[in-house]
DNA sequence: AGGAAAAGCGAGTGAATGCTCGCATTATAG
DNA sequence: CTATAATGCGAGCATTCACTCGCTTTTCCT
């Protein structure tokens, strides 16, 4: 016997078979958003490319945004993990260090699926998903602010909310444009002086 | 006698009349993206708010596109315009108060029409008008290149068009953050802190 | 084995929307 | 004034697309 109704309107998956199914959606997805773009991502294309059922998409999101959402959140999740990780890992360290670090992790996050991250950036504010970014972003915020005051002593005397957005600001978008602008065409060199310079910038700001 | 065939298939404005026209539509698509979002900018809406019928719409833009294409141009003419004259007037000044004064510039670039400029940067991609604004992107870079170049006595040696790629972006980024993510909650005395501080990390690097 | 629940299916529906086309109105020229 | 070009109109066509529903197949449990 069953919990509630037996015909579950949406929603969860509990065997291994749908699990599957959910990841072929979600991934049908990112994948058509990055090979022919947000208009192709049809509902009834996005099952096709899971080798999947529309009927059985809507078994387990209720809408065509869900789909997408799940695709930022996924994501989202996989730059947070590396975000964190150089934070953590960076505690410790002087600021020259510390941010050297966070551009190359920067960098590297941005690398993860470049066109994936552009597409996304488009259509989130479509999706509702505005609100998850700025938690996102807010979260990166106050970690940075963090690490700065407990390095007060090397700073000069600023504003640390100030500083964090216009540190934040810098890296986010160096890396931002270097990846999307530049293409693929990144030389290892080319990325080592771009690191290098950006973090003297940052640096000779702070102190 | 006119010149072409009698039924001119589209484009072209020769009469006072249709001129009027053809700018109500681009007022009204400016305004429906700003107020309504990207999806109630139906073509028929657009009509509608213009105080014109669909059929003229076509007359004079062959695709609902060309009516998304021309409110880009028309507003990224006037941001160049704004840096083209800062540019002019900055060329003879010493980089500190040059950078003091491209920073100011890119705030109020900004603040012409954030909710505009925000919802054309998420449509961009879709308008194929990435080459247009990719143009008037290595337009800012070349202008502001000449001018470190001009200023290379004033600097440390560094790569010019590496230079000139972090400034851009990271000055563009403040003004872009700034005025998206605060809000209108902008004191005149908060954007004098952020343009200095912002001038002070970008002087501090070049020189 | 057998029954029930879970998962999957895909043709079909209804609504939205880009755009056309034949006609009406307004301006210009002779 | 009249003929012709320019401009404007808007109902409706064609298409796309998110989503539903009745049904079949697979899995699980005893």
């Amino acid at each position: 016997m069953a919990r509630k109704t037996p015909t579950k309107p949406r929603k969860n998956a509990s065997q291994a078979r749908s699990r599957a199914t959910v990841d072929a959606l979600v991934e049908a997805t990112a994948r058509i958003l990055v090979r022919e773009g947000f208009e192709k991502a049809s509902t009834n294309r996005i099952a096709e490319v899971a080798g999947v059922s529309v009927g059985s998409l809507y078994q387990y999101f209720p809408s065509k945004e869900a789909l997408v959402a799940a695709v930022i959140e996924r994501h989202n999740e996989e730059i947070m993990g590396l975000v964190r990780s150089a934070l953590a890992e960076v505690a410790d360290l002087p600021i020259d260090k510390a941010v050297r670090k966070l551009v190359t992790v920067a960098i590297e996050a941005h690398r993860i699926n470049p066109k994936l991250h552009r597409v996304l950036a488009e259509q989130i504010p479509r999706t509702g998903q505005l609100k998850d970014v700025e938690a996102f972003n807010r979260e990166v915020h106050a970690l940075v602010r963090t690490y700065l005051e407990s390095r007060r002593k090397e700073m000069r005397k600023v504003d640390p909310g100030l500083a964090t957005f216009i540190c934040v600001s810098t890296i986010e978008a160096v890396a931002h444009n270097t990846v999307l602008n530049q293409a693929e065409m990144l030389t290892e060199k080319t990325v080592r002086t771009l690191v290098e310079e950006t973090t003297r910038m940052v640096v000779g700001y702070l102190r």
